[in-house]
DNA sequence: TCAAAGGTAGGAAATTTTTCGTACGAAAAA
DNA sequence: TTTTTCGTACGAAAAATTTCCTACCTTTGA
């Protein structure tokens, strides 16, 4: 299985995490709340999504219902894992670091903080 | 400006992170050291991306010299934002809790994180 | 001096991603 | 029953991204 996901298929991925388990015309439905898109666009794009695993269906009934193949959790750390390779050298610490910026803590605060990126790099 | 970066343009940046600002020779050699491509497809990329503002390079000498348009932590941070928003629903601790997750930590962890968890989401 | 090596620029090809048109079957409504 | 609405499937068009070819200029060194 492929750990990447384009633009439009993260959209699909949230709007089913936000709905739940949903036809093709509940999806398209909640994107078209956002900008348009065509009814066949948002089907096409959850078959691809389908034959790549990355969605599973229930095609018992006529209007097949679509939800994400793994745990919401489980995708959303691979997106993390990729993103922080990518981004930050694979330093989890820093990007906490970068979130943490521009803000001011107090001294007990960054010694809970270092000790949490301590653990969180010892990973 | 536009805040999203395409894969092969992040790949220039994260070239031009590591060593610094650079002639296109120079990216593009270090980016065969991971995989094959051929130098005016490098030449090109950087190109664009000093069109789209990306890149600032120096002309004076032949052999142009580039180097990003704006401070790493900048890029970095509007990358993490726009992933934090599109990944998280624009929650950063969401984001923190994720990268815990697994972890056994201590009932002090805990409270320490919860606060700075607090402070984050405060911003 | 002049060939070879290495640089930039620009356009076009190739690939990937996204969108839509059309055909056709099933369900619902008239 | 017949027509209209709504669904899927499939292929192709369109758009975005990435790669490379070609032309031409400058520097280097034989």
């Amino acid at each position: 299985m492929k750990n990447e996901l384009t633009k439009a298929e993260l959209e699909i991925l949230r709007t089913l995490w936000k709905l739940g388990a949903s036809t093709v015309r509940q999806v398209n439905d909640e994107i078209n709340n956002e900008r348009e898109v065509n009814y066949t666009s948002t089907l096409k794009l959850m078959q691809i999504m389908h034959e790549k695993g990355i969605l599973k269906r229930d095609t018992s009934q006529m209007k097949h219902v679509y939800s994400p193949a793994e745990a919401e959790d489980k995708i959303k750390g691979n997106l993390l894992k990729n993103f922080v390779n990518t981004v930050y050298d694979g330093s989890p610490s820093k990007l906490v670091m970068q979130l943490m910026g521009g803000k001011k803590n107090s001294k007990e605060d960054l010694d809970a903080i270092r000790e949490m990126l301590r653990k969180l790099d010892g990973k």
